[in-house]
DNA sequence: GTCACGACGTAC
DNA sequence: GACGTACGTCGTGACA
């Protein structure tokens, strides 16, 4: 038999508020209301194992009772505001399971479940439980077709009363608890009863008579003989009959509404169909109740880091494409309804020239010219939207009328999972790798293109083990990028006109005083002139590299070595430094700005190889931040009066990925303790004392942790730390004996990208690498490198995309006002933008949900910064779980 | 004039 | 030759 749990809320929160000590979560809100809800919500889950579920909830207001009966529920003290305030984050809590939350106004949350049950209770198959922590929807069992489930004692001890368990319990039928209610009254509802009639005779008069009405139709029968055969003495008799208004209308008060007109929707109450376990995870984070994650993790079964061997699940009948058909309409009303449809807007220069949407594959629907509301609204109309590059379109919603669970299917992220280093993923080229096809140049018959290619490229996914990255991570991601590039980062376009100024002035002081040097003027940015001048005219001496063309390279590296042979060699670096800047940085910037005085970037989701994203006009994934004058350019991006910037990232994403990994033992342990893992590399590498480790040992050991990462050698090594060859050597060969896990996992790494052809993330993400078998051992040994960096770099960026839309999922759950909004992401960092009284919460919360974004063997850290601008930030101290 | 490419430099 | 992932600017040379 199927289940179907009706679950009286405000019961449940009253009985957890009283029954448990106040609890508070991390940020001080009081939360024993929320945390003995889900409890006991748990509890039923995993005792009752429910098919379908629905929370009901009392309205604030009156209701019919309080209509006709003023005193009802009068006297009840009015429960403090600390309960109140908990109901939002228990419907919260309840979205979140995908119950659904039925209330209306002028009903209890008995009548709804009187209502509801009232419908299901003749479905065959299906029994209905009542969960409660009162016993006046006892009244509604119905054999074992209709039970009740309730607390008994404090929050822990359960009961379930079919009707037989009622008969025995009150020795009257369910159908009678009115009225029993109706004659001994009930104090605590204010239920005023028969005077004088109390629990014991109320029910010998029940089980005697039956109803009040039989009752009163045995009394007033001129026959009736008051005595011990009657059961009714004549002082009963006579209360009965002077109270008979009030215990017909005490019945009514106690009588639970079951024709209110709501209907049973059975589909809205599969729970588990909209179930969203990551969401369940934030709250209890936000609330702060650990000890409960893991009871959700088991009962829900699917641990937190389960990557369940997902399935794209679509239907992919293709179309009979001889017959595309082509229908001009006027009003997207007139498209047609269905669950899902592809979408392509054929964009010309001003903007959105046409949409086209089709639903089956055959008939292709256009409109002219649509507004940004029209493509709007069939972006939200539809459940599944499919389309090629969707965030473009997403962007025309605001976020207030984001739709809250959409299933993107996005040809070109799907194309670009399955390999993602090919660059080019346009719809023809897509068209063309998997269909064989030619695309016509008029672009309105591509949405049925679109149609046709999600089957085999889902089929494919599915294959290749993307599913779960596409589901879980890339498609929930694209509503949550297109929302940060709408909303974009303010920018302080007269702190970049000075910054400005102060480049200008320099750079022509440099540029006078280095033609002065050279003897004569030249171009300083082009190489092979700036080459002539250092090496030809001033005949500087100094080993450098060369270039790709043969040429002796002047890049700064190289230049570095040259400076005290020549003071125009500190000038032109000098120079080459702050015309970077102005070129690449201050100049274009302010044409970016828009007119809302923000920046927009574009996030491109397809743009690396590896998973992460990149950014692009501008790319505000590499604002400077080393020199004085870079943070000065950073200190740019500003946040509006009353607000700050906060910045949280990763602590050394990356290392405490490869000692996951690659399960070294060292770096764990490190980790685990909190040391300083460069410190730590050094003393194990130099057998010292951390200690004893100085400055220069803990760089060199920094490099190396970073070189290891990119599968640098000893040259590259000996090269970037500034050492010779032989010692970087043996500096190597120590540091992989003492990390010997991480040696094997390059070896192990490399020998497993060799055999299958293609390298994996934790999560799952592909990266191919068709020339690690090359002939060519400069080739086979980048693709090795490729090898060993991709499972760390591409988990790294998993987690973040992990951590965004869990983040997502949290802020859409927070008043729109106060909400802080996600503005960038740069690899290992979120930056946001939060009313200043709200950050110490907001850094607390959003750090936490980072850090438990993935369970590691190795904790993840984040560390916060706040500030007015991105540069002036002040660290704000860890809170611990 | 536009385009492609290499050198260079910024970020993680 | 030599260290992974990006994007933007500039100079240069090839093309129209």
């Amino acid at each position: 038999m199927k289940k179907l749990v009706l679950i009286d809320s405000n019961a449940l929160v009253h009985r957890a508020f009283h029954a448990l000590p106040p609890l508070s979560s991390p940020s001080g809100k009081p939360t024993n209301a929320v945390y003995g809800f889900t409890s006991v919500l748990l509890k039923m889950i995993s005792d009752l194992k429910p098919d379908s579920i629905i929370a009901t909830f009392d309205l604030a207001g009156p209701t019919f009772r309080h209509e006709e009966y003023e005193a009802y529920k009068a006297h009840r003290v009015k429960a403090p505001d600390e309960l109140y305030e908990q109901i939002p984050n228990v419907k919260r809590m309840l979205a979140a399971f995908g119950i659904p939350v039925v209330e209306q106004p002028g009903l209890e949350a008995d009548d709804i479940i009187g209502t509801i049950s009232a419908q299901t209770q003749d479905i065959p198959g299906l029994q209905t439980i009542i969960v409660t922590g009162d016993l006046d929807t006892l009244q509604l069992v119905h054999g074992n077709k209709v039970v009740v489930f309730t607390l008994r004692k404090g929050m822990s001890d359960t009961v379930i009363y079919d009707e037989d368990a009622v008969r025995e319990r009150y020795g009257i039928a369910p159908s009678r608890v009115p009225d029993l209610k109706g004659l001994k009254g009930d104090p605590s509802d204010n239920i005023p009863g028969v005077k004088g009639i109390g629990e014991k005779t109320a029910m010998s008069l029940v089980q005697a008579f039956g109803s009040i009405e039989q009752l009163y139709q045995e009394l007033e029968k001129p026959e009736f003989i008051p005595g011990k055969q009657s059961g009714v003495s004549v002082s009963v008799r006579a209360k009965l009959l002077e109270h008979k208004d009030m215990a017909l209308f005490s019945k009514k008060l106690a009588t639970i509404v079951r024709d209110a007109s709501i209907p049973y929707d059975a589909d809205a109450a599969m729970w588990r169909d909209h179930t969203d376990l990551r969401a369940i995870e934030t709250l209890c984070m936000e609330f702060g109740f650990s000890s409960l994650l893991k009871r959700i993790s088991t009962l829900l079964n699917a641990a937190p880091n389960a990557a369940a061997p997902q399935q794209l699940d679509l239907d992919a009948s293709p179309a009979t494409t001889s017959e595309i058909v082509t229908v001009a309409i006027s009003d997207i009303q007139q498209l047609p309804k269905g669950d899902a449809a592809a979408l392509h807007v054929i964009t010309a220069e001003q903007g959105p020239a046409r949409m086209c949407v089709t639903t089956d594959g055959t008939t292709t629907y256009e409109i002219e010219s649509p507004s940004s509301d029209d493509i709007a609204a069939v972006c939200t109309m539809y459940p599944t939207l499919i389309g090629h590059s969707l965030k473009p379109l997403l962007k025309h919603i605001s976020d207030e009328s984001k739709p809250a669970a959409h299933t993107y299917l996005d040809i070109e992220l799907a194309a670009w999972l399955i390999n993602p280093e090919q660059r080019d993923y346009s719809l023809p080229r897509i068209a063309y790798d998997i269909l064989g096809r030619t695309l016509p140049d008029d672009q309105r018959s591509w949405a049925a293109i679109i149609w046709e290619l999600r089957g085999p490229l889902a089929e494919q996914l599915n294959t290749l083990g993307l599913a779960s990255i596409f589901t879980s991570i890339e498609a929930p991601l694209i509503p949550i990028l297109a929302a940060m590039e709408r909303t974009g980062v303010l920018v302080d376009t007269t702190h970049i006109d000075d910054l400005m100024a102060t480049a200008s002035t320099e750079i022509a002081k440099l540029e006078e005083q280095i033609y002065h040097h050279a003897g004569t003027s030249f171009n300083i940015n082009s190489p092979s002139q700036l080459g002539d001048i250092l090496f030809t005219k001033l005949g500087l001496q100094g080993r450098v590299r060369r270039t790709g063309g043969g040429a002796p390279s002047t890049a700064a590296a190289e230049l570095e070595k040259l400076r005290d042979e020549h003071p125009i060699v500190d000038l032109v670096l000098q120079y080459r430094e702050l015309n970077k800047l102005k070129t690449t940085y201050i100049e274009p910037f302010p044409t970016l700005v828009g007119a809302d005085g923000r920046i927009h970037t574009t996030y491109n989701q397809t743009g690396t190889a590896t998973g992460r994203l990149s950014s692009s006009e501008p790319n505000l994934q590499n604002i400077p931040t080393r020199t004085e004058l870079g943070s000065r350019f950073r200190a740019a991006f500003i946040a509006p009066p009353d607000k700050n910037l906060l910045s949280l990232d990763y602590s050394q994403l990356e290392l405490r990925l490869i000692a996951h990994i690659a399960q070294d033992q060292t770096m764990l342990e490190a980790f685990r303790n909190g040391e300083d893992i460069h410190t730590r590399t050094a003393s194990e590498v130099f057998g010292l004392a951390p200690a004893q480790v100085t400055k220069d040992m803990r760089r060199q050991a920094k490099v190396l942790n970073f070189g290891i990462i990119y599968g640098m050698g000893s040259v590259g090594f000996a090269r970037a730390a500034g050492i010779d060859r032989t010692a970087a050597k043996r500096f190597i060969e120590e540091y992989f004996a003492r990390f010997s896990g991480i040696a094997r996992y390059i070896e192990r790494t490399k020998e497993e990208a060799f055999s299958r052809g293609f390298v994996t993330t934790l999560l799952g993400r592909r990266r191919p690498l068709p020339d690690i078998a090359s002939r060519i051992p400069q080739l086979a040994a980048q693709a090795e490198r490729m090898a060993i960096n991709h499972p760390i770099q591409g988990t790294g960026a998993d987690l973040v995309k992990l951590a965004m839309i869990a983040i997502g999922r949290y802020l859409a759950s927070l008043p729109h006002a106060h909400r802080p909004l996600m503005l960038l992401q740069v690899h290992d960092e979120l930056v946001f933008e939060v009313p200043t009284d709200g950050i110490p919460e907001a850094a607390a919360t959003l750090a936490r949900i980072m850090e438990q974004v993935y369970t590691l063997d190795v904790p993840l850290i984040v560390d916060a910064k706040a500030g007015p601008n991105w540069s002036d930030m002040q660290p704000i101290p860890h809170t611990a779980p």
